[in-house]
DNA sequence: GTCTATAGCGGGATAGAC
DNA sequence: GTCTATCCCGCTATAGAC
């Protein structure tokens, strides 16, 4: 692999477990196996640029993953259980470690680093975007597949927060069932019994 | 206030804007208007125990916020779709501030500083609890009490990501449909209508 | 107990040899 | 283009005057 991308995919690796501020440029170049002033040939903007690097990446990786989870179930309600179901293995197995850097990273960048925020904002637009074209295609609404996209994103973020802090896989299967409920509604028109 | 007070409330108030690692204790004294000795003095651990002073403070006052927001509606559903319509609007007028410390730290400190994650991971057993015995109080099973609350509490937390990010209120209402949807289903059995 | 000056360390970034 | 040695700054924490 080349020097520049293992910077970023080391960048990557230690931005999901400590978030940005916590990750040294040297932690970066120790875990790539390079020298510290590869980062600055290749990465003129410094730190940040590399950041911004590994969470573009990581973003689409994940995107696809989340769309690969969840196509190949023609039911919405069917993708969405064995996704979140598929996720809560994943991160016990790995050691309670964030499946993707963008969400650790997020939430300490959003007041302090703007260009940081927003290449987050871009990357949580695409996984938007690409939601909505796979649950359009599963017969919903555009609102409906918006509102229904968002729901899954936020709660797969906030239940792995948890899931890391109370090292149990419970609050992404609970996100999940409460998702898959919240999509039941939106594709089975309930008839809601009286009392 | 006392001293070792204004150190806490802005050790929490710069946690929950920046996270742990980016907030200096410099940044901290200046913001409490105390000299640096003063940190040391009343906290022998230092930054790390001011932080968990100032998680446990936060913590508690978010979890009665979030009781004060749901108790008043006998409905679980009108509860928490207030409660979520309150918060979107609260995280856009105060200009997409965090409301709370925990979720932003947490995910910053869940593998690196395991005191950190132990009182985190403290703060959101408490509100588990609490939405426990909330939601049991309105005719719950303890685990479908259990099941909501977690809902509840992950879909708040990535939802205030992703609004913090995309300055928009919208993900914060979605989520909110979300577990809404979640909740009804819990306490009114609904009859699926075939097709 | 309050407060200041400073130690000691690690951070990001750079200069310049090769 | 690769790589090393170093700079300078800001950090946490401490020592000690008051």
């Amino acid at each position: 692999m080349q020097t520049d991308q293992r910077i970023v995919v080391a960048m990557a690796e230690l931005l999901r477990r400590q978030g940005y501020a916590a990750t040294g440029i040297k932690q970066v170049v120790a875990a790539a196996e390079a020298p510290i002033g590869s980062v600055y040939h290749h990465f003129p903007g410094g730190k940040r640029a590399v950041a911004e690097a590994a969470l573009r990446q990581s973003g689409a990786a994940y995107g696809e993953l989340v769309t690969a989870l969840l196509a190949p179930h023609d039911d919405l309600v069917d993708g969405i259980e064995s996704a979140f179901a598929e996720a809560a293995a994943t991160i016990e197995q790995t050691g309670w470690v964030n499946m993707c850097p963008v969400s650790t990273v997020a939430g300490e960048v959003a007041d302090a680093e703007p260009a940081l925020r927003e290449v987050s904002a871009e990357v949580f637009d695409e996984w938007i975007t690409q939601g909505v074209g796979l649950f359009r295609e599963r017969g919903l609404s555009d609102d409906d597949a918006r509102s229904l996209i968002i729901a899954v994103i936020t709660a797969l973020e906030g239940a792995f927060v948890m899931a890391r802090t109370l090292r149990s896989g419970e609050p992404v299967l609970a996100a999940g069932r409460s998702v898959a409920a919240y999509a039941r509604t939106l594709t089975t028109p309930a008839t809601v019994s009286a009392g």
